[in-house]
DNA sequence: ATTTGCTTTTGATTTGGGTCAAATACTGCT
DNA sequence: AGCAGTATTTGACCCAAATCAAAAGCAAAT
């Protein structure tokens, strides 16, 4: 969890006064909210366990989630830039996050460089993420679409020591639809086509992939008809 | 301009400090590149004249544009994370920028706290907007895309100081149509429709807009059929 | 164990936007 | 001014994904 949340090359000292700063930690249901858009901006939160999405929703009541976090991964730091937050974060699965009171961690950033670094690589990675996400909305294919989510999904997991193969989906077709801008019925059917082709094994929620290289052909061979 | 780059409230000397930081400036010809994916990252950039847009690319040469850019707003903050651009900046006009080496921004951030805060905000608000595109890619149609688009570029360029009903448009069709995930001839027609319906006047890239709040019931109303 | 309410799958049909193609209108250049 | 190259518009047609609909599978609750 360190490895994830912390900068790397710490002093022992730096490092106490850091971690006394995430010592707090709350405890989330799965299916309830951590923040929700129009809250008060405080605190940034590091996911200790569990799996959330984060979604917004407009005010015509469009909705659209915009990504899935896991251990180690940051929420809330959309919330700087108003001072209330700009989406919501629901748990997919019971979870634990460290809550971060950013006033602190700006504090801190002051003192140690590299932590101010590391919070400006954070803000960084996520409009990089965002990038990746633009492209796929923008130019790919139903099946590319999947087969990309999925790699991304698979890979984040192997970073934990996870299977490079297999996933429990924690999220409904309906969520995955709407992260990637297709319906559920639509990824429902991807994934049965995906299954007749060999590429994968879906049981419910939990896939097996059994052509990996199929799937990342798919996501980088633009359509070459 | 500093009011778009700057953070309000700074002591005489603060400002005179991060002046100096800032000093440096480069002109971009029209479809020049500011920087380039790959690209070393050591400079953030605000704009102080002209127009840019914001482009990935993939390995297989998909391309996306992610935004566009005007007087005021940064760019390069997506070099941070893996200290190496992630994108290409292209000016679509004549432009004039200040280039802000990132490392002075970080030393002078931990000195001055309104600076620190400033550079989280923008940040911010990058993911914030990149947040809206999702939105917009992943769940509105055509004409919606199309009517967002010209809302968010007038009231930007109102805050600017220039019409809010009139823009000339430094892209082309095909520009417009990465950026909103469509192709430039629905481009190209949607801009039709909206002249039928009386909702703008367009001469090639001059674009007056005629019934504001119908492009804002576009937007905000979920096709209710 | 049965009910209730999701979630998922699958089929039939429709449609919005893509694709292909051709004509027209600009823009910059010499 | 005339030419070349690029943008834009418009039409005809097609297709991927949405929509509508129904059945089946699961899970939580009683």
């Amino acid at each position: 969890m360190r490895d994830f949340c912390l900068p790397t090359g710490l002093s022992p000292d730096d490092f106490k006064r850091i971690n006394s700063a995430i010592s707090s930690q709350r405890s989330i249901k799965r299916g309830d909210t951590l923040f929700r858009t129009g809250e008060k901006f405080t605190n940034i939160y590091a996911i200790r366990t569990g799996f959330f999405k984060i979604r917004i929703t407009s005010e015509d009541g469009r909705e659209q989630v915009t990504g899935f976090q896991m251990a180690g991964e940051m929420m809330g730091l959309d919330g700087i830039v108003n001072d209330q937050h700009n989406c919501d974060a629901v748990a997919l699965e019971d979870a634990d996050v460290c809550v971060l009171p950013f006033h602190l961690i700006e504090k801190l950033s002051r003192d140690i460089g590299a932590l101010q670094h590391h919070v400006h690589k954070i803000l960084s990675r996520e409009i990089v993420r965002e990038h990746g996400v633009m492209l796929l909305l923008g130019s790919m294919r139903a099946e590319e679409r999947l087969a990309a989510f999925l790699l991304n999904l698979v890979e984040r997991l192997h970073d934990r020591g996870f299977s490079q193969t297999e996933v429990n989906l924690r999220m409904t077709r309906e969520e995955i639809g709407s992260y990637l801008g297709l319906k559920l019925e639509t990824i429902s059917r991807t994934f049965s086509k995906f299954m007749e082709d060999g590429i994968l094994e879906v049981h419910q929620r939990h896939v097996r992939i059994i052509k990996p290289d199929a799937l990342a052909l798919l996501v980088n061979h633009e359509k070459c008809h």
